[in-house]
DNA sequence: CGTTGCATTGAGGCAGTTCAATGGGTGTGG
DNA sequence: CCACACCCATTGAACTGCCTCAATGCAACG
């Protein structure tokens, strides 16, 4: 078996044990399929479930009463979604598959497993959740202190960051199933505005942005506008420790006989 | 010992043994005073600590090279905070004290303790993150697509909240330390705007904000006002669970030799 | 009693919105 | 294979919410 998406995000952080590939194995056994634009989950019903993306590009966004639409995260291959619903009884947000997607959706109690059998694993999580935290803060910064022309190059670059860290990213070509009007519910701005932003920045000579993908043509140019401001965001995980000689115990494993434990290469 | 706002506002989730609050306790043995406008923690600077809020309020807010400042959280008693930090080896916020502050600080090597062995805690403290992550989830449909108005009541209503958690607050007065400037830093607008809106506020009869406090007139119309859309955000904390009958090993206090164990009383 | 920090108010400007029409690509059914 | 529908992107014109700049007020404090 090959290692998921959402393993090998793990393995890059900590070197994951047999036993810890094991337990995130087993949260992607039911894979379900969605098309491009349904809903898997609505805002404000009732959340007991978690996510993990296996394929595809997810949002999660907020639309209030009248209609307005905010797009909170993008979310892709290899991402937990849904942690910021554990909190709380019903969803914040609603989850909506951009374009055709593979979720598999695993009960929050389950966390406890992890909490209780891979404290490496928590300290993973957490590390995970704050990176998104992170992310969630420098969008902040985006949507109280950029203009709309920084907004854009600033997510472009986001993007492709996350990218590199979830699949292949050809260097100058970034992959981008998000429509215009997708763009303009995530920066806070109009769709009539953001296609104009494109045309300049294209006319400009720096991102070619289209449906599908967008080409960067001067990435020196493109980090300038952006006013990028975070270049020493570099990951720091050497202080999570913690028993990696963990064993694949029946608790840890509960509800979920048949997680592929038998079928791990015994080595590491 | 009367149990510190960090301790409560755990104990509120679950309720806490004998051996967790003592771990809790022990993040809080370094006091630290600030005086008000103090810098804690400098953006960009090495971080390699956490901090817990005992007293006053501080802000976490980011700075570009243009000198454009947008401030990302408020941070009340009881708060931990840093968390976003851990991720990194440098820090994506300045920290910094809007009122005269004492603050804990502990090195987040110490969470380590925490997950191996206070599964529990790492629970709750995950939970506090998510809650956290949908404060910030909130602020960003804030800045996307609320007017100013909007933006200002909403803000009040979310302070209102929180206090609520923290500390004490008067059905109809919000302790409220922040300067006009730091309202405009928080909601990405500028003080100019931000005193004309409490203007219209004021005339309006929905709300007076005074620096230091703000009086609720109207609380029915301050809430249409901010088109608040998530009612139904109660905490839900049914699903954690864990060992409660954790004991107290030298392990889980290294380095604080005088937590305070022996001065708790026996029971719960 | 001047200084300092914050709040208030006015006038003018602009980034981004709203409304509305047009174009272009893609899939579907006749 | 064409015709139609649908969705998305593009463009223009008019409008507006918020910003910028700048002056004034006002309270606290040494």
């Amino acid at each position: 078996m090959t290692d998921s998406c959402l393993v090998q995000s793990y393995d890059r952080i900590v070197s994951l044990s047999h036993a810890e590939k094991a337990f995130l194995h087993s949260l992607e056994e039911q894979p379900t399929d969605f098309n491009a634009g349904d809903v898997i989950a609505a805002q404000a019903s009732h959340c007991d479930q978690l996510f993990v993306v296996s394929q595809g590009w997810c949002i999660s966004e907020i639309a209030d009463d009248t209609g307005q639409c905010q797009i909170i995260d993008v979310h892709l291959p290899g991402d937990i979604i849904g942690t910021r619903e554990v909190a709380f009884a019903r969803r914040l947000s609603t989850l909506r598959a951009v374009t055709p997607t593979t979720v598999c959706p695993f009960p929050r109690r389950r966390l406890n497993t992890m909490f209780r059998d891979a404290p490496r694993l928590s300290g993973v999580f957490v590390l995970i959740a704050m990176q998104r935290e992170a992310i969630l803060s420098e969008r902040i910064f985006d949507l109280g202190r950029r203009d709309a022309l920084a907004r854009v190059c600033h997510f472009l670059l986001e993007i492709q960051e996350r990218l590199k860290d979830s699949c292949t990213v050809d260097g100058h070509e970034i992959q981008l199933p998000l429509t215009q009007q997708h763009l303009a519910d995530t920066l806070g701005l109009t769709s009539v505005h953001i296609s104009r932003v494109i045309r300049r920045l294209r006319e400009m000579g720096v991102v070619d942005i289209k449906r599908g993908q967008a080409l960067i043509l001067d990435p020196k140019r493109l980090r300038v506008l952006a006013r990028k401001n975070e270049e020493y965001l570099e990951l720091d995980t050497s202080w999570i420790e913690g028993t990696s000689a963990l064993t694949v115990s029946e608790a840890m494993l509960d509800g979920f006989p048949d997680a592929p434990v038998a079928e791990q290469p015994p080595g590491e």
